[in-house]
DNA sequence: ATATAGTGGGACGTAATATAACCCACCACT
DNA sequence: AGTGGTGGGTTATATTACGTCCCACTATAT
């Protein structure tokens, strides 16, 4: 039997792509508000007359604002954008999407964000938006936060605020000095600390340990409280890395290049290397959280979107603890279903 | 707080229209099937051209076909028209139209059909469906229901079909021979009743009666029988006319005519004339169905349309028994309301 | 058997609309 | 004070929608 809004669709076909075109629209004014019509257009690939019709009915219905500094969603347009969010998700087949991964990897929950995490550059705010959702619903007193660096875990920041829960601490998952301040975990650790009026532990040390530096810092008072923090990790906030690109990244030695190459890294988190199999064939030698705490940990939110890193991802996953939630993208959820029925 | 299809339509506004004109097709359609586009255009009052889109992108939907003889509706379309059916009622205020007059004239049921029964053709046809509904879903054993004459009533006839009840009696509400034989009471019974797989029984009288005529039939046994199952009578089915009207098509005597304006009669309804106030002013003199006895009646159903006999339902829903399910057309529903505001 | 009214599909010139590419005055930052 | 980004306006052009016929066919009624 139909329901009534399949019946709907069936009555007015050409309604879906264009709901799904407006709603993005609005949803994207509503994440980069305020925002005039050609960056608009930019971000989404449309062109500007597109926008500008788009645009102008949304205005018409009060959906949204247009001031002298660019166009704003109103109170109205974020209403509706919340309550259609899950009908344009099961229409664009999101939804299971996310069922099929959350079936086949075994996890919690997993959350698939429309669109493509390469081509347009509000996924990437899509993404932190869910994940910062999901983080925040879950929070509680005296929570301890360990999170690893990355542009996925950076997305969060400007989504984190002020809960009725106190005493959180974040604390970064591992140590490091590295070129992208931005996105480094102790970057990291102190935004979202602020954001959410929390407290913050940093851990500041060489990426690469020598095997005598690496015994002498354990006895060091600051990573002896920074291990006692990661054993008692409520949660972990993480991205999951293609192994090669994370290599790069770090300017490893190439000795561990040639080492990795060896052993079939394909995935990377919190410093541990998966091989396709997802075992663990290498770990940088530094300071940082366990991947036995991590599977100890109450909750785990693992944020990774882009076709780029689908390998990565299903190394990962066979061996990613359960209570992991994912949040991706469109395309790299629709390639990791499709790797799977072949 | 918006609800969904509340949201939906906020972000699509041009939906609305759009759902509605395409839904108004596809149940024309349905209705008289087998049909083309011109005359189905012409029905509908659109152009060609319009009804050549609509019906491409229905026949693409698989809620059409297009056959020799016509287009059709699919079974998927019939099941697409009754599941939208409450939601364009909703939306065209049909809903809201309903409940303002069930509750201003204290009935059980109205039922608002969209359209304007003197511009459209297709609205006799959605009366009868409509009030062949209501009488079929709620037919019981050995029922004996009393239907009176008109176009209205018998616009019932099409789709009444026999049901897992027996034993029903269909009764001409009034004795009559007429010229227009077709919307005769006599001749609607049997319509009817051959239909159902039903009983039926007629009573050919002349219409207007002297007094010892009419007192020497009453002790005819055709007619005392007919009085038997009046006053037995668990269901009336009836139309209601403008006073005006009915007293030129039943060409009364300029006798009759003079009392008739002289009384202020307004309405009609079963052989009773009513004026504004709904007070009886006159009766045909024949052999029917007395008010008293509609009045017993378990149901009654009432079947008018059109903006011409707004007066005439004024007047009578002023007496019309509470246990009537009233069923009408979107113009005279609206006037009515109108009526009642001011 | 034949006439006729009605059918779906096709075609075409025209009218209406959408489109892209600008310009402009203005504002908020730097 | 400069500069990049803003919404609004405009215009020639491309595209689509539209109304209106024509055609071959068929089912029904005469």
């Amino acid at each position: 039997m139909l329901s009534v809004p399949e019946a709907q669709q069936r009555l007015l076909p050409e309604m879906y792509p264009l709901l799904q075109s407006r709603y993005r629209i609005l949803q994207t004014v509503q994440l980069m508000q305020p925002i005039g019509r050609r960056t608009l257009a930019d971000s989404l690939k449309m062109t500007e007359r597109e926008i500008r019709k788009e645009t102008d009915i949304l205005r018409e219905q009060g959906l949204l604002d247009s001031q002298k500094s660019g166009m704003v969603c109103t109170d109205d347009g974020e209403v509706v954008i919340d309550k259609l969010r899950a009908l344009v998700y099961e229409w664009s087949g999101l939804t299971q999407l996310a069922k099929l991964l959350e079936n086949h990897f075994d996890l919690q929950h997993v959350i698939v964000v429309p669109g493509d995490y390469n081509e347009d550059d509000t996924i990437l705010t899509l993404l932190g938006k869910e994940a910062a959702q999901q983080f925040m619903s879950t929070s509680f007193d005296g929570q301890i936060v360990a999170v690893t660096g990355g542009k996925s875990v950076a997305s969060l920041a400007q989504f984190l605020h002020p809960t009725d829960t106190h005493n959180i601490t974040f604390v970064a998952a591992r140590g490091g000095i590295g070129h992208e301040m931005q996105m480094q975990a102790n970057t990291l650790v102190s935004t979202f600390a602020m954001q959410m009026d929390a407290q913050y532990r940093t851990l500041f040390l060489p990426e690469h340990l020598s095997e005598q530096a690496y015994q002498a810092m354990l006895t060091e008072p600051m990573v002896t409280e920074m291990m006692k923090y990661y054993d008692h990790a409520n949660c972990v906030i993480h991205g999951i890395g293609s192994a090669e690109e994370m290599a790069v990244r770090r300017n490893s030695s190439p000795e561990d290049l040639r080492i990795l190459e060896e052993k079939g890294a394909v995935s990377e988190a919190f410093g541990y290397y998966f091989n396709a199999e997802g075992e663990i064939v290498h770990r940088i030698r530094t300071i940082g959280i366990q991947f036995e705490q991590v599977r100890r940990s109450k909750q785990v939110i693992a944020v990774a979107a882009g076709k780029q890193k689908v390998k990565a991802m299903l190394s990962y996953f066979k061996v990613a603890p359960k209570q992991t939630i994912f949040i991706t993208d469109e395309v790299a959820a629709k390639a990791i279903a499709e790797s799977l029925s072949s």
